[in-house]
DNA sequence: CGGCAGACTAACCGATCGGTCGGTCAGATG
DNA sequence: CATCTGACCGACCGATCGGTTAGTCTGCCG
Protein backbone atom coordinates (compact mmCIF):
# COMPACT_ATOMS: atom_id res chain seq x y z
CA UNK A 1 0.00 0.00 0.00
CA UNK A 2 2.31 2.88 1.28
CA UNK A 3 5.43 3.32 0.23
CA UNK A 4 7.94 1.49 2.77
CA UNK A 5 8.97 4.94 5.01
CA UNK A 6 10.60 4.25 7.94
CA UNK A 7 12.11 1.42 10.25
CA UNK A 8 9.25 -0.89 10.06
CA UNK A 9 9.63 -3.62 7.88
CA UNK A 10 7.34 -4.64 5.08
CA UNK A 11 5.37 -6.81 7.63
CA UNK A 12 5.43 -4.52 9.90
CA UNK A 13 4.57 -1.72 7.73
CA UNK A 14 1.52 -3.81 6.59
CA UNK A 15 0.49 -3.94 10.04
CA UNK A 16 0.63 -0.30 10.32
CA UNK A 17 -1.52 0.51 7.34
CA UNK A 18 -4.06 -1.89 8.24
CA UNK A 19 -3.97 -0.76 11.70
CA UNK A 20 -4.62 3.02 10.86
CA UNK A 21 -7.16 2.54 8.16
CA UNK A 22 -9.14 0.58 10.96
CA UNK A 23 -8.62 2.78 14.04
CA UNK A 24 -9.15 5.63 11.80
CA UNK A 25 -12.55 4.00 10.52
CA UNK A 26 -14.05 2.35 13.55
CA UNK A 27 -12.17 3.83 16.50
CA UNK A 28 -9.97 1.75 18.88
CA UNK A 29 -12.31 -0.75 20.65
CA UNK A 30 -14.25 -1.53 17.59
CA UNK A 31 -11.41 -2.75 15.33
CA UNK A 32 -9.71 -5.91 16.82
CA UNK A 33 -6.33 -7.60 16.49
CA UNK A 34 -7.89 -10.16 14.25
CA UNK A 35 -9.29 -7.56 12.18
CA UNK A 36 -5.46 -5.95 11.87
CA UNK A 37 -4.57 -9.20 11.21
CA UNK A 38 -6.48 -10.33 8.59
CA UNK A 39 -6.63 -6.70 6.46
CA UNK A 40 -2.30 -6.96 6.97
CA UNK A 41 -2.25 -10.75 5.73
CA UNK A 42 -0.26 -11.74 8.98
CA UNK A 43 -0.88 -13.99 11.49
CA UNK A 44 -2.27 -12.22 14.96
CA UNK A 45 0.45 -13.94 16.78
CA UNK A 46 3.09 -11.28 14.69
CA UNK A 47 1.39 -8.34 15.48
CA UNK A 48 2.86 -8.83 18.78
CA UNK A 49 5.77 -9.69 17.68
CA UNK A 50 6.32 -6.77 16.22
CA UNK A 51 4.38 -4.32 18.76
CA UNK A 52 4.23 -5.23 22.42
CA UNK A 53 0.71 -4.91 22.94
CA UNK A 54 -3.00 -3.41 20.81
CA UNK A 55 -2.32 0.17 22.95
CA UNK A 56 1.07 0.61 21.77
CA UNK A 57 0.56 0.12 18.56
CA UNK A 58 -2.44 2.66 17.96
CA UNK A 59 0.18 4.93 19.99
CA UNK A 60 2.79 4.08 17.22
CA UNK A 61 -0.08 4.72 14.49
CA UNK A 62 -1.04 8.19 16.31
CA UNK A 63 2.58 9.29 16.07
CA UNK A 64 2.69 8.65 12.44
CA UNK A 65 -0.33 10.64 11.70
CA UNK A 66 0.30 13.63 13.55
CA UNK A 67 3.99 14.15 12.49
CA UNK A 68 4.90 16.99 10.97
CA UNK A 69 1.36 19.04 10.73
CA UNK A 70 2.62 22.00 13.54
CA UNK A 71 5.46 22.85 10.80
CA UNK A 72 3.49 24.70 8.17
CA UNK A 73 2.01 26.93 10.16
CA UNK A 74 5.18 27.75 12.38
CA UNK A 75 7.31 28.46 9.22
CA UNK A 76 4.19 30.66 8.17
CA UNK A 77 4.03 32.71 11.02
CA UNK A 78 8.21 33.18 10.29
CA UNK A 79 8.02 34.25 6.58
CA UNK A 80 8.61 38.01 6.13
CA UNK A 81 7.66 37.99 3.11
CA UNK A 82 4.33 37.72 3.07
CA UNK A 83 1.67 39.82 4.15
CA UNK A 84 -0.84 38.31 7.05
CA UNK A 85 -3.56 38.56 5.26
CA UNK A 86 -1.91 36.51 2.38
CA UNK A 87 -1.07 34.25 5.01
CA UNK A 88 -4.06 33.66 6.33
CA UNK A 89 -5.70 32.51 3.35
CA UNK A 90 -2.41 30.19 2.83
CA UNK A 91 -3.01 28.69 6.32
CA UNK A 92 -6.52 28.22 5.85
CA UNK A 93 -6.13 26.29 2.36
CA UNK A 94 -3.20 24.35 3.82
CA UNK A 95 -5.69 23.06 6.60
CA UNK A 96 -7.95 22.06 4.14
CA UNK A 97 -5.68 20.13 1.66
CA UNK A 98 -3.96 18.82 4.55
CA UNK A 99 -7.22 17.74 5.48
CA UNK A 100 -8.78 16.19 2.82
CA UNK A 101 -5.80 14.62 1.53
CA UNK A 102 -4.58 12.82 4.50
CA UNK A 103 -8.34 11.68 5.55
CA UNK A 104 -7.08 8.49 7.22
CA UNK A 105 -4.46 10.97 9.65
CA UNK A 106 -7.43 13.36 9.75
CA UNK A 107 -10.19 10.66 11.06
CA UNK A 108 -7.69 9.56 13.38
CA UNK A 109 -6.77 13.08 15.04
CA UNK A 110 -10.58 13.84 15.24
CA UNK A 111 -11.65 10.83 17.24
CA UNK A 112 -8.80 11.46 19.69
CA UNK A 113 -9.43 14.92 20.33
CA UNK A 114 -12.68 13.88 21.12
CA UNK A 115 -12.13 11.50 23.28
CA UNK A 116 -10.51 14.24 25.87
CA UNK A 117 -9.14 13.50 29.12
CA UNK A 118 -9.77 9.63 29.02
CA UNK A 119 -6.98 8.23 26.23
CA UNK A 120 -4.31 7.60 26.28
CA UNK A 121 -3.20 9.68 22.99
CA UNK A 122 -4.17 12.36 24.10
CA UNK A 123 -1.02 12.81 25.19
CA UNK A 124 0.07 12.36 21.95
CA UNK A 125 -1.99 14.35 19.93
CA UNK A 126 -2.16 17.48 22.45
CA UNK A 127 1.69 18.88 21.72
CA UNK A 128 1.02 19.12 17.97
CA UNK A 129 -2.71 20.35 18.59
CA UNK A 130 -0.90 23.10 21.04
CA UNK A 131 1.90 23.59 19.10
CA UNK A 132 -0.34 24.62 15.61
CA UNK A 133 -2.36 26.70 17.71
CA UNK A 134 0.30 28.67 19.16
CA UNK A 135 1.33 29.42 16.00
CA UNK A 136 -1.65 30.38 14.02
CA UNK A 137 -2.53 33.08 17.19
CA UNK A 138 0.49 34.45 16.50
CA UNK A 139 0.04 34.67 12.80
CA UNK A 140 -3.05 36.47 13.54
CA UNK A 141 -1.21 38.60 16.38
CA UNK A 142 1.34 39.97 13.95
CA UNK A 143 -1.91 41.04 11.65
CA UNK A 144 -3.01 43.05 14.67
CA UNK A 145 -0.01 44.68 15.80
CA UNK A 146 0.83 45.39 11.92
CA UNK A 147 -2.68 46.60 11.52
CA UNK A 148 -4.13 43.88 9.27
CA UNK A 149 -6.56 42.60 11.31
CA UNK A 150 -8.77 44.32 14.05
CA UNK A 151 -7.60 44.99 17.77
CA UNK A 152 -10.78 43.84 19.30
CA UNK A 153 -10.89 40.12 17.75
CA UNK A 154 -9.84 37.30 19.67
CA UNK A 155 -7.00 35.32 18.14
CA UNK A 156 -7.58 32.01 19.76
CA UNK A 157 -11.36 32.56 19.36
CA UNK A 158 -10.44 33.10 15.39
CA UNK A 159 -7.91 30.48 15.71
CA UNK A 160 -10.96 27.86 17.07
CA UNK A 161 -13.40 29.04 14.52
CA UNK A 162 -10.89 28.07 11.49
CA UNK A 163 -9.41 24.85 12.86
CA UNK A 164 -13.19 23.93 13.96
CA UNK A 165 -14.66 24.55 10.19
CA UNK A 166 -11.92 22.59 8.52
CA UNK A 167 -12.53 19.49 10.92
CA UNK A 168 -17.02 19.74 10.01
CA UNK A 169 -16.67 20.31 6.59
CA UNK A 170 -13.94 17.58 6.21
CA UNK A 171 -16.74 15.55 8.22
CA UNK A 172 -19.20 16.44 6.09
CA UNK A 173 -17.27 16.43 2.52
CA UNK A 174 -19.23 12.86 1.22
CA UNK A 175 -22.72 15.00 1.91
CA UNK A 176 -21.08 19.00 0.74
CA UNK A 177 -23.51 19.29 -2.24
CA UNK A 178 -26.74 18.08 0.43
CA UNK A 179 -26.04 21.51 1.94
CA UNK A 180 -27.74 24.04 -0.47
CA UNK A 181 -25.37 26.16 -2.22
CA UNK A 182 -22.44 23.73 -1.41
CA UNK A 183 -20.73 21.76 -4.22
CA UNK A 184 -20.32 17.87 -3.52
CA UNK A 185 -16.83 17.67 -5.05
CA UNK A 186 -14.50 20.89 -4.88
CA UNK A 187 -10.68 21.13 -4.98
CA UNK A 188 -10.65 22.09 -1.09
CA UNK A 189 -8.98 25.25 -1.89
CA UNK A 190 -12.80 26.18 -2.98
CA UNK A 191 -14.21 25.55 0.86
CA UNK A 192 -10.93 27.38 1.86
CA UNK A 193 -11.51 30.38 0.10
CA UNK A 194 -15.22 30.50 1.24
CA UNK A 195 -14.14 30.41 4.67
CA UNK A 196 -10.79 32.89 4.09
CA UNK A 197 -13.72 35.38 3.30
CA UNK A 198 -16.17 34.56 5.29
CA UNK A 199 -14.00 34.80 8.61
CA UNK A 200 -12.01 37.98 6.86
CA UNK A 201 -14.79 39.83 5.97
CA UNK A 202 -17.53 38.55 8.38
CA UNK A 203 -20.98 38.15 7.27
CA UNK A 204 -22.38 42.14 8.49
CA UNK A 205 -23.72 43.70 5.32
CA UNK A 206 -21.84 47.42 5.34
CA UNK A 207 -18.65 48.20 6.81
CA UNK A 208 -20.35 51.75 8.66
CA UNK A 209 -23.90 51.03 9.08
CA UNK A 210 -23.88 47.77 11.18
CA UNK A 211 -25.66 48.24 14.69
CA UNK A 212 -23.40 46.27 16.73
CA UNK A 213 -20.21 46.19 18.37
CA UNK A 214 -17.24 45.42 16.19
CA UNK A 215 -16.19 49.27 15.20
CA UNK A 216 -12.75 48.59 14.83
CA UNK A 217 -11.84 51.71 13.52
CA UNK A 218 -11.28 53.15 16.80
CA UNK A 219 -7.89 51.92 17.23
CA UNK A 220 -7.90 50.66 21.13
CA UNK A 221 -7.26 47.57 21.65
CA UNK A 222 -10.22 46.72 24.04
CA UNK A 223 -8.76 43.19 24.52
CA UNK A 224 -11.29 40.79 25.97
CA UNK A 225 -13.27 42.52 28.00
CA UNK A 226 -17.17 42.63 28.71
CA UNK A 227 -19.27 39.93 27.18
CA UNK A 228 -22.38 41.25 26.49
CA UNK A 229 -22.88 44.69 25.13
CA UNK A 230 -25.65 45.14 22.56
CA UNK A 231 -29.22 45.06 22.32
CA UNK A 232 -30.35 42.14 23.69
CA UNK A 233 -32.49 39.40 22.05
CA UNK A 234 -35.06 38.01 24.26
CA UNK A 235 -35.67 34.59 22.80
CA UNK B 1 -40.77 -4.97 26.98
CA UNK B 2 -41.89 -1.52 27.65
CA UNK B 3 -43.01 0.53 24.15
CA UNK B 4 -40.48 3.11 23.00
CA UNK B 5 -41.62 6.09 23.50
CA UNK B 6 -43.26 5.75 26.33
CA UNK B 7 -42.11 7.28 29.65
CA UNK B 8 -39.93 4.41 31.27
CA UNK B 9 -40.37 3.02 34.42
CA UNK B 10 -37.74 3.55 37.32
CA UNK B 11 -36.09 1.13 35.87
CA UNK B 12 -35.94 1.18 32.55
CA UNK B 13 -35.14 5.21 33.59
CA UNK B 14 -31.81 4.16 35.04
CA UNK B 15 -30.86 2.25 32.55
CA UNK B 16 -31.18 5.17 29.74
CA UNK B 17 -29.41 7.01 31.61
CA UNK B 18 -26.36 5.14 32.67
CA UNK B 19 -26.54 4.33 28.85
CA UNK B 20 -26.24 7.90 27.93
CA UNK B 21 -23.21 8.63 30.44
CA UNK B 22 -21.82 5.52 28.90
CA UNK B 23 -22.23 5.99 25.43
CA UNK B 24 -21.61 9.80 25.64
CA UNK B 25 -18.24 9.24 27.51
CA UNK B 26 -16.52 6.26 25.88
CA UNK B 27 -18.54 5.09 22.82
CA UNK B 28 -21.14 2.57 21.87
CA UNK B 29 -18.25 -0.42 21.76
CA UNK B 30 -16.13 0.89 24.62
CA UNK B 31 -18.87 0.68 27.17
CA UNK B 32 -20.13 -2.85 27.73
CA UNK B 33 -23.91 -4.29 29.17
CA UNK B 34 -21.94 -5.05 32.24
CA UNK B 35 -20.81 -1.82 32.67
CA UNK B 36 -24.00 -0.23 32.12
CA UNK B 37 -26.09 -2.49 34.52
CA UNK B 38 -23.62 -1.76 37.09
CA UNK B 39 -24.25 1.57 36.82
CA UNK B 40 -27.74 1.20 36.74
CA UNK B 41 -27.73 -0.94 39.65
CA UNK B 42 -29.65 -3.30 38.22
CA UNK B 43 -29.11 -6.85 36.19
CA UNK B 44 -27.45 -7.54 33.25
CA UNK B 45 -30.42 -9.49 32.00
CA UNK B 46 -32.95 -6.72 32.71
CA UNK B 47 -31.52 -4.53 30.33
CA UNK B 48 -32.23 -6.96 27.76
CA UNK B 49 -35.78 -7.01 29.35
CA UNK B 50 -36.28 -3.56 28.62
CA UNK B 51 -34.50 -3.36 25.50
CA UNK B 52 -34.30 -5.78 22.80
CA UNK B 53 -30.45 -4.86 22.26
CA UNK B 54 -27.49 -3.13 22.95
CA UNK B 55 -28.21 -1.84 19.68
CA UNK B 56 -31.66 -0.56 20.45
CA UNK B 57 -30.67 0.72 23.64
CA UNK B 58 -28.11 3.08 21.65
CA UNK B 59 -30.95 4.66 19.61
CA UNK B 60 -33.65 5.18 22.25
CA UNK B 61 -30.46 6.71 23.45
CA UNK B 62 -29.34 8.91 20.88
CA UNK B 63 -33.58 9.62 20.10
CA UNK B 64 -33.59 11.38 23.60
CA UNK B 65 -30.48 13.27 22.74
CA UNK B 66 -31.36 14.80 19.74
CA UNK B 67 -35.08 15.27 20.85
CA UNK B 68 -36.44 19.12 19.71
CA UNK B 69 -33.25 20.32 19.21
CA UNK B 70 -34.05 22.24 15.61
CA UNK B 71 -37.03 23.81 17.38
CA UNK B 72 -34.99 26.97 18.56
CA UNK B 73 -33.39 27.50 15.25
CA UNK B 74 -36.36 27.16 13.75
CA UNK B 75 -38.88 29.41 15.72
CA UNK B 76 -36.77 31.93 15.82
CA UNK B 77 -36.40 31.60 11.71
CA UNK B 78 -40.27 32.42 12.43
CA UNK B 79 -39.89 35.52 14.39
CA UNK B 80 -40.74 38.33 12.87
CA UNK B 81 -40.10 41.29 15.94
CA UNK B 82 -36.26 40.95 15.54
CA UNK B 83 -33.51 42.26 13.80
CA UNK B 84 -31.57 39.71 11.37
CA UNK B 85 -28.14 40.30 13.69
CA UNK B 86 -30.03 39.91 16.77
CA UNK B 87 -31.60 36.47 15.90
CA UNK B 88 -27.66 35.97 14.78
CA UNK B 89 -26.74 36.41 18.25
CA UNK B 90 -29.53 34.66 19.73
CA UNK B 91 -28.84 31.43 17.80
CA UNK B 92 -24.83 31.04 18.50
CA UNK B 93 -25.87 32.22 22.32
CA UNK B 94 -28.33 29.11 22.09
CA UNK B 95 -25.75 27.05 20.47
CA UNK B 96 -23.23 27.68 23.29
CA UNK B 97 -25.77 27.33 26.22
CA UNK B 98 -27.62 23.91 24.93
CA UNK B 99 -24.20 22.65 24.06
CA UNK B 100 -22.65 23.35 27.82
CA UNK B 101 -26.39 22.68 29.46
CA UNK B 102 -26.66 19.41 27.71
CA UNK B 103 -23.03 17.97 27.70
CA UNK B 104 -24.35 14.16 27.36
CA UNK B 105 -26.26 14.81 24.73
CA UNK B 106 -23.76 16.97 22.57
CA UNK B 107 -20.95 14.31 23.46
CA UNK B 108 -23.37 11.61 21.71
CA UNK B 109 -24.55 13.69 18.94
CA UNK B 110 -20.76 14.58 18.38
CA UNK B 111 -19.37 11.17 18.55
CA UNK B 112 -22.47 10.09 16.30
CA UNK B 113 -21.09 12.93 13.53
CA UNK B 114 -18.00 11.28 13.75
CA UNK B 115 -19.15 7.82 12.92
CA UNK B 116 -20.51 9.00 9.13
CA UNK B 117 -21.72 6.53 7.31
CA UNK B 118 -21.02 3.36 9.18
CA UNK B 119 -23.58 4.23 12.12
CA UNK B 120 -27.12 3.50 12.42
CA UNK B 121 -27.83 6.18 14.97
CA UNK B 122 -26.74 8.77 11.97
CA UNK B 123 -30.12 8.28 10.12
CA UNK B 124 -31.32 9.30 13.82
CA UNK B 125 -29.24 12.67 14.01
CA UNK B 126 -28.77 13.73 10.41
CA UNK B 127 -32.37 14.42 10.34
CA UNK B 128 -32.46 16.85 13.44
CA UNK B 129 -29.08 18.04 12.32
CA UNK B 130 -30.27 18.70 8.80
CA UNK B 131 -33.45 20.67 9.88
CA UNK B 132 -31.30 23.37 12.03
CA UNK B 133 -29.19 23.39 9.38
CA UNK B 134 -31.99 24.31 7.29
CA UNK B 135 -33.56 26.79 9.71
CA UNK B 136 -29.86 28.58 10.39
CA UNK B 137 -29.33 29.03 6.91
CA UNK B 138 -32.61 30.83 6.84
CA UNK B 139 -31.94 33.31 9.15
CA UNK B 140 -28.75 34.31 7.71
CA UNK B 141 -31.06 34.03 4.21
CA UNK B 142 -33.25 36.23 5.70
CA UNK B 143 -30.82 38.17 6.60
CA UNK B 144 -29.16 38.69 3.27
CA UNK B 145 -33.11 39.95 1.82
CA UNK B 146 -33.52 42.71 4.19
CA UNK B 147 -29.39 44.01 3.71
CA UNK B 148 -28.60 43.26 7.34
CA UNK B 149 -25.85 40.70 5.86
CA UNK B 150 -23.05 40.86 2.82
CA UNK B 151 -24.73 39.08 -0.51
CA UNK B 152 -21.39 37.44 -1.39
CA UNK B 153 -21.26 35.49 1.93
CA UNK B 154 -22.68 32.00 1.92
CA UNK B 155 -24.95 31.35 4.38
CA UNK B 156 -24.07 27.09 4.47
CA UNK B 157 -20.64 28.33 4.59
CA UNK B 158 -21.51 30.63 7.61
CA UNK B 159 -23.90 27.74 9.31
CA UNK B 160 -21.13 25.30 9.53
CA UNK B 161 -18.63 27.62 11.14
CA UNK B 162 -21.08 28.13 13.29
CA UNK B 163 -22.06 24.33 14.19
CA UNK B 164 -18.08 23.77 14.14
CA UNK B 165 -16.49 26.49 16.39
CA UNK B 166 -19.63 25.72 19.11
CA UNK B 167 -18.33 21.96 18.66
CA UNK B 168 -14.96 22.57 18.82
CA UNK B 169 -15.29 25.38 22.17
CA UNK B 170 -17.64 22.20 23.77
CA UNK B 171 -14.88 19.36 23.25
CA UNK B 172 -11.75 21.86 24.85
CA UNK B 173 -14.17 23.23 27.23
CA UNK B 174 -12.27 21.68 30.01
CA UNK B 175 -9.02 23.46 28.73
CA UNK B 176 -9.70 26.87 27.28
CA UNK B 177 -7.79 28.95 30.01
CA UNK B 178 -4.77 27.02 28.20
CA UNK B 179 -5.53 29.10 24.79
CA UNK B 180 -4.37 32.89 25.57
CA UNK B 181 -6.56 34.70 26.12
CA UNK B 182 -9.40 32.74 27.27
CA UNK B 183 -10.48 31.99 30.18
CA UNK B 184 -11.55 28.66 31.74
CA UNK B 185 -14.49 29.06 33.25
CA UNK B 186 -17.13 31.72 31.68
CA UNK B 187 -20.85 31.29 31.22
CA UNK B 188 -21.30 30.26 27.69
CA UNK B 189 -22.59 33.62 26.60
CA UNK B 190 -19.44 34.91 26.93
CA UNK B 191 -17.70 32.90 24.53
CA UNK B 192 -21.42 32.92 22.20
CA UNK B 193 -19.92 36.78 22.02
CA UNK B 194 -17.06 36.12 21.30
CA UNK B 195 -17.93 34.21 18.06
CA UNK B 196 -20.72 36.15 17.54
CA UNK B 197 -18.55 39.10 16.99
CA UNK B 198 -16.02 37.34 14.95
CA UNK B 199 -18.34 36.18 12.50
CA UNK B 200 -20.50 39.40 12.39
CA UNK B 201 -17.43 41.75 11.97
CA UNK B 202 -14.93 39.08 10.38
CA UNK B 203 -10.95 39.97 11.34
CA UNK B 204 -10.02 42.40 9.07
CA UNK B 205 -8.91 45.68 10.38
CA UNK B 206 -10.35 48.39 8.71
CA UNK B 207 -13.04 48.26 5.85
CA UNK B 208 -11.51 50.62 3.22
CA UNK B 209 -7.57 50.12 4.26
CA UNK B 210 -5.03 47.99 3.25
CA UNK B 211 -6.28 44.67 2.79
CA UNK B 212 -7.29 43.93 -1.07
CA UNK B 213 -10.26 42.23 0.00
CA UNK B 214 -13.57 43.17 1.11
CA UNK B 215 -14.31 46.58 0.09
CA UNK B 216 -17.96 45.85 0.13
CA UNK B 217 -18.22 49.72 0.49
CA UNK B 218 -20.46 50.01 -3.01
CA UNK B 219 -23.24 49.89 -0.16
CA UNK B 220 -25.03 48.27 -2.84
CA UNK B 221 -26.67 44.78 -2.18
CA UNK B 222 -24.61 43.29 -5.59
CA UNK B 223 -28.21 40.93 -5.30
CA UNK B 224 -25.94 37.76 -7.49
CA UNK B 225 -25.75 34.98 -5.45
CA UNK B 226 -22.42 33.80 -6.91
CA UNK B 227 -19.99 33.44 -3.77
CA UNK B 228 -16.98 34.53 -5.66
CA UNK B 229 -17.21 37.54 -6.62
CA UNK B 230 -14.71 40.08 -4.67
CA UNK B 231 -10.77 40.84 -5.49
CA UNK B 232 -9.60 37.93 -5.05
CA UNK B 233 -6.38 37.95 -2.74
CA UNK B 234 -3.98 35.67 -3.70
CA UNK B 235 -1.52 33.41 -1.43
C1' DC C 1 -57.73 -18.03 46.93
C1' DG C 2 -55.74 -18.97 41.91
C1' DG C 3 -54.09 -17.01 37.65
C1' DC C 4 -51.44 -13.99 35.38
C1' DA C 5 -48.29 -10.25 33.80
C1' DG C 6 -44.41 -7.58 34.28
C1' DA C 7 -40.04 -6.39 36.73
C1' DC C 8 -36.20 -8.54 37.89
C1' DT C 9 -32.14 -11.97 38.52
C1' DA C 10 -28.47 -15.89 38.74
C1' DA C 11 -26.52 -18.84 35.89
C1' DC C 12 -25.32 -19.95 31.70
C1' DC C 13 -24.10 -19.94 26.34
C1' DG C 14 -21.16 -19.61 22.21
C1' DA C 15 -18.29 -16.22 20.24
C1' DT C 16 -14.71 -13.21 20.43
C1' DC C 17 -11.55 -10.40 22.90
C1' DG C 18 -6.31 -9.20 23.81
C1' DG C 19 -2.47 -11.75 24.56
C1' DT C 20 0.87 -16.01 25.11
C1' DC C 21 3.43 -20.17 23.90
C1' DG C 22 6.08 -23.33 21.42
C1' DG C 23 7.84 -23.93 17.29
C1' DT C 24 9.05 -23.36 12.00
C1' DC C 25 11.70 -21.18 8.65
C1' DA C 26 15.05 -18.10 5.98
C1' DG C 27 19.00 -15.77 6.02
C1' DA C 28 23.14 -13.85 7.97
C1' DT C 29 27.50 -15.03 10.48
C1' DG C 30 31.24 -17.96 12.05
C1' DC D 1 28.78 -27.14 8.37
C1' DA D 2 26.62 -25.33 13.00
C1' DT D 3 24.62 -21.48 15.29
C1' DC D 4 22.02 -17.71 16.05
C1' DT D 5 18.38 -14.21 15.13
C1' DG D 6 14.26 -12.21 13.90
C1' DA D 7 9.99 -12.69 11.17
C1' DC D 8 6.28 -15.41 11.33
C1' DC D 9 2.44 -18.78 12.54
C1' DG D 10 -1.15 -22.35 14.59
C1' DA D 11 -3.01 -23.35 18.70
C1' DC D 12 -4.23 -22.09 22.80
C1' DC D 13 -5.51 -19.20 27.34
C1' DG D 14 -8.52 -16.72 30.63
C1' DA D 15 -11.57 -13.01 30.46
C1' DT D 16 -15.26 -10.77 28.70
C1' DC D 17 -18.49 -9.91 25.13
C1' DG D 18 -23.78 -9.63 23.80
C1' DG D 19 -27.49 -12.34 24.57
C1' DT D 20 -30.60 -16.44 26.50
C1' DT D 21 -32.89 -19.38 29.79
C1' DA D 22 -35.33 -20.64 33.57
C1' DG D 23 -37.15 -19.09 37.37
C1' DT D 24 -38.39 -15.73 41.50
C1' DC D 25 -40.89 -12.03 43.38
C1' DT D 26 -44.64 -8.64 43.54
C1' DG D 27 -48.93 -6.70 42.73
C1' DC D 28 -53.35 -6.70 40.42
C1' DC D 29 -57.69 -8.64 38.79
C1' DG D 30 -61.30 -12.36 39.27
Amino acid sequence: MSPPTDLPSSGARAILDAATEGFARAGFDSVSIADIAAQAGVSKANIFHHFKSKEALHQEVLREACKGHAEFAEALLARTDMGSVDKLQALIRFDFSDAFGHELNTHLVVREVLNTGCCAGRDLVEPVFMRNFMAVTGIIRQGQQNGSFADDIDPSTVTMMIGATVILFFQNRHMLDRFPGLPGSAPSDFYADLVFRTILGGVVASPSAKPPVVTAASGKPRAAGSTASKSRPKA
